[in-house]
DNA sequence: CATTTTTTCGAGCGATCGCTCGAAAAATTG
DNA sequence: CAATTTTTCGAGCGATCGCTCGAAAAAATG
């Protein structure tokens, strides 16, 4: 299936975290839970990503989503459980969206490739404060939490990966193609959302870098 | 002047610190200063690139380096100081180090890219704590700190531009290149710190790196 | 409307933070 | 070796941290 941004957006995010932690979580109902949910994870992102997870006390969180600090505690049980709710989701959305290409796409290793690299920037682009918060704040996550950022990541370039293999295989890209192509198309990838600050700055339009990303990948492994 | 690795020691860029604080440092004796200064460096760093320079107390740095919190303060005055100190460093070898290529390569805007390419990879991989610390931390800095990393990255990006305009002008590299490729050519050269783990897991040479990344960047520029 | 349930609140707890400063230890000097 | 300077030390200060919990407010119930 192609890329359903539907599926990326705060409400089916936060609606997906109430559903699968609605066990710890305190508040019943459900329009209740939801409505705040997302005024917290709102604010959580937002100030994640301009000072730091460690630097977001919860009493900024409070002051900044207009929920108390003990109605903090009624939708996690720790700060690190916070973390570890968004984390989840965000890997759940990389899987969801790049792990089944159309048919058309999946039997064209080239498509394939292009594909891979125009949903995730697509995808990167509609949850950007998620993707920012997931991965450049990863290095300084508790040991579980750094290591479901980086099992995430090294999904997307098994994606990227296969593709490249499987055209080596059938003869459209090069032989010699680099083993290291893969892991290098990656921080291609990244860049579009750790320097998005950048990208606005200087008008450049996605389909502009997504194109730009598609040709160079391209250059690198096509046979011609 | 092609790359020097000896600028680039914990040696040299400590005493290079010392030598612009030289009138905060409250400790006298370069013996003396020197010699703490690359302990207290070195364990802020390890500890930064750990846990995140917020994240790491005086107290953590204190009993990693042996020296007492007091003592700390005979080297900044702030935690932030600590920060913009080595900082300042970082900003200064990269310049250093790109800023004049030999007289042959500056002649040869290809020769040119690829020496920028070689160098920044061979710089990184010298002062790799330093540079972690720089840039993966930077979106977490007071709002003049970040700056001062982001103009860095800037400079880099600036080098690569002007390499490629310049073989764009003479027909080396084709009229229709991406604007973007300067841009983009840098989160490849970041990729070699930013997941040095991962490369070195992997056992991925540096020269096997460095030599993708150029093939990578070349063919999508070269005029073939 | 009285009662019960659910949600929201924020002052307060112990721990830890960046940082200071007077005294001890070490090195230098005469 | 006594006197002086330089270096090192760490307990303590006020502020802030993550987190708790009993009470108030709001909503649902009968």
């Amino acid at each position: 299936m192609s890329f359903d941004a539907r599926t990326c957006s705060l409400d089916a995010l936060c609606a997906s975290m109430l559903d699968r932690h609605r066990d710890t979580i305190g508040v019943q109902k459900p329009e209740f839970a939801l409505r705040k949910l997302k005024v917290i994870v709102t604010a959580a992102l937002d100030l994640s990503n301009r000072k730091g997870f460690q630097a977001m006390s919860l009493r900024d969180l409070s002051l900044a989503s207009g929920v108390s600090m003990g109605g903090l505690y009624a939708y996690f049980d720790s700060k690190t459980t916070l973390l570890k709710m968004i984390l989840t989701e965000v890997t759940a959305a990389v899987k969801r969206s790049l792990s089944d290409p159309p048919a058309e796409v999946a039997a064209d290793p080239r498509a394939h490739l292009l594909w891979l690299i125009d949903t995730h920037v697509r995808m990167t682009e509609e949850m950007l404060p998620w993707f920012t918060f997931a991965f450049m704040e990863a290095k300084n996550f508790p040991a579980e939490e750094r290591r479901m950022a980086t099992d995430s990541e090294e999904l997307t370039e098994a994606y990227l990966a296969g593709a490249i293999a499987a055209g080596v295989r059938s003869g459209v890209f090069r032989a010699d193609t680099s083993p290291l192509l893969p892991a290098l198309i990656k921080p291609l990838l990244q860049d579009w959302y750790v320097k998005r600050a950048k990208y606005r700055r200087r008008g450049v339009k996605m389909q502009t870098y997504i194109e730009t990303v598609q040709a160079i990948s391209v250059a690198a492994c096509d046979a011609h």
